[in-house]
Order: structure tokens, then sequence, then C-alpha cells
DNA sequence: TTTTTGGGTGTTACAATATATTATTCATCA
DNA sequence: TGATGAATAATATATTGTAACACCCAAAAA
């Protein structure tokens, strides 16, 4: 992550649009809690956004919180990490996608990808099995490449 | 699910001889939360275990159950579903294995596959980015192939 | 045999995450 | 203006998960 300002403003800027093209409100404290999502260092959860938005917004509650980011999630603006419990920025909200999310337990870094070949097998189970899939997740936990190479250095 | 009394005490035996195989140690708490989790008609979060705990052992703590689950989980006799917060005995502990989930919003029905196809495509996308995966979590969240059909009879 | 050690357990308290419920605001539109 | 519906506010509570520390006991070491 660590995004700078220019960028920030250009994903808020891009929310907007297409909440616009998609004839939905993105209200103040939606976009703030975007905006929160997206300038955090990493995964953030829900009451971390909480104590931030405090300091924008008069004395907010959880419910605050969970419905923006319901709505983010809706919109597909932001991704939930189940196996965090905390929530990121997609990092191409433009098209509706299945991401699949490789998280770091040494460095705790995630990373989107979206890999075709994992989407290609999801489609194909469901096809095998009538399933039909909302919300696909797919979290891999584990350890990152440079995470192993520097742990091979220690031992 | 739905086990019958044979079935249950088979898988018991079963994780009995693994652990003996592996030198860790089954114990009659670990065994019974075991039990508790194949036992019941689908998944079950870490409270409705405590309360049946109740039923068999002493005023149990939530930590009593959490470290069974932990020991339970590093094993592979059961599953955790992170986008549900509860825990599935495993169809097939006898493996290491990583295995989806097909998770039904609409009648709460939770089945385990172990498709090929996810498998590779995991595998080939960790070789990409040189990430190591210690643990995956696939799940899909959506409509089962018989509440498809029961909700278009609706509609 | 005694000591030590380490895993497992018991217990209390608390942290973190999430939802239910009810009421209120506010823009929009008939 | 009044009605409507979406969003928000406020309060309380439910649910899930950990930290910390004391204790027990069995197996290994002295």
């Amino acid at each position: 992550m660590a995004l700078n300002q220019k960028s920030l403003a250009k994903i808020l800027q891009h929310a907007e649009t297409l909440c616009k093209q998609r004839e939905v409100r993105l209200t103040p404290q939606r976009s703030k809690v975007l905006e929160l999502v997206c300038a955090a260092d990493g995964p953030i959860g829900a009451y971390e956004i909480l104590d931030r938005l405090r300091q924008t917004i008069g004395n907010p509650a959880p419910p605050t919180v969970y419905r923006a980011l319901d709505f983010l999630l809706d919109q597909g603006l932001i991704h939930k990490l189940e196996s965090l419990h905390a929530y990121v920025g997609c990092s191409h909200p433009d098209h509706p996608h299945a991401s699949q999310f490789l998280i770091c337990s040494d460095c705790g870094d995630v990373r989107e990808i979206e890999s075709s070949g994992i989407a290609d097998s999801l489609r194909q189970a469901q096809k095998n099995t009538g399933f039909k899939a909302k919300r696909p997740v797919v979290e891999l936990l584990g350890t990152c490449a440079r995470c192993q190479i520097s742990n091979d250095r220690k031992v």
C-alpha cells in the first residue's frame, strides 16, 4: 500500500464516477470510510476505522462503519479479508471480479491477485456441482517470497 | 452431515490412531470437542460447542474450546469456515489436503469438495508469485443447486 | 527418589468484531 | 405540504476470540 495523496484522490474520484453511473449514493461518510480503507497501510479492521473516523465525524458508532463497509463491499470498492477480519481497498474496482489474496503471516503483507486460472477452476467446480457463487473467498495464508528468503537466512 | 453413531465412532477411532502415529495427544477433551464438531448437523460455532461441552465437563471456559479447536485444526481433523466463524469435521483427515467449501446462504448447507483443478490453479499461482501457502482458505458463498431450483419456483 | 520441565488445563478478565432495535434526519417528489 | 424512502444516529447487546496466570501431572533428567 503506502498510497500517496494523488493516487488516493484518484481512487476517490473514480469511486464517485462509478457510483454516479450506477445511480447509488456515495455519501460523505461512505466516501470517508473508503478513503480510510484505501489510505491505510495494509488491511484495516472495522474498529480501527471507527477510531480514525472519530477524528473527522463526531462520535460515530459501530453501525455507521459497518453500514458504510457493506455499501462499499456491495459496490466492489473494497474487499473483506475473512481470515483477518479486516478490509482492503480494491485494486481495480471498475469491473466486478473475483480476486484472490496472498496473506503473509510473517510480515502481514497482503497482495491481491486476479488469477484467471483460479477463476476458471472455480467456475468449473461450480459447473460440476450446480452451485452458484455470489461471493468467492480465496485467501492463501502463508509466507511471501521475501519473508521466505529472510527466514532462510536466520536459520 | 447427520451422522450415525457408528460412523462417528469410526471417526473418533481413526483420529486416535492418527494422533498416536503422529505422537500427539488426543486428550479426552479434545476428543470430545472433535465428537461434538463431527456430530453437529452442520457447521458449529465455538460457543455452541462450549454450551454442549457443559453437558459433559464441569463448567468449561472459552479457552478450553479454542485450545481444543486449535489442536484439531493443526492435526487437520477439522476445518474452520472463516466466513461463518464456525467449524466442521473433516471428511478425510488421513492426508493433509486443501479442501474447498460450498456454502449455501439460503439453506445453510455446507459441502466440502476437493477439486484437483482448484488445487492445481492455487499451486500454479504460488509458483508464479513465490508465495508459499500454509493454509488455503477457499469458500464459495452462494446458492446450492437445490435452493436455486426451489427459489425459481417461488418466483 | 527427587527435581525439573513441559504440555495440558482451569479461571478470570477482557478485547475485538458484529448485529438488533428503535428513532431521527433529510432530500426528493407527488 | 405531506409522504416516502434512504441514510444516519444512538443505545444496547450478541458473538467471537485472547491474555494472563496459576495449577496439575506425567515423563525425563539428575
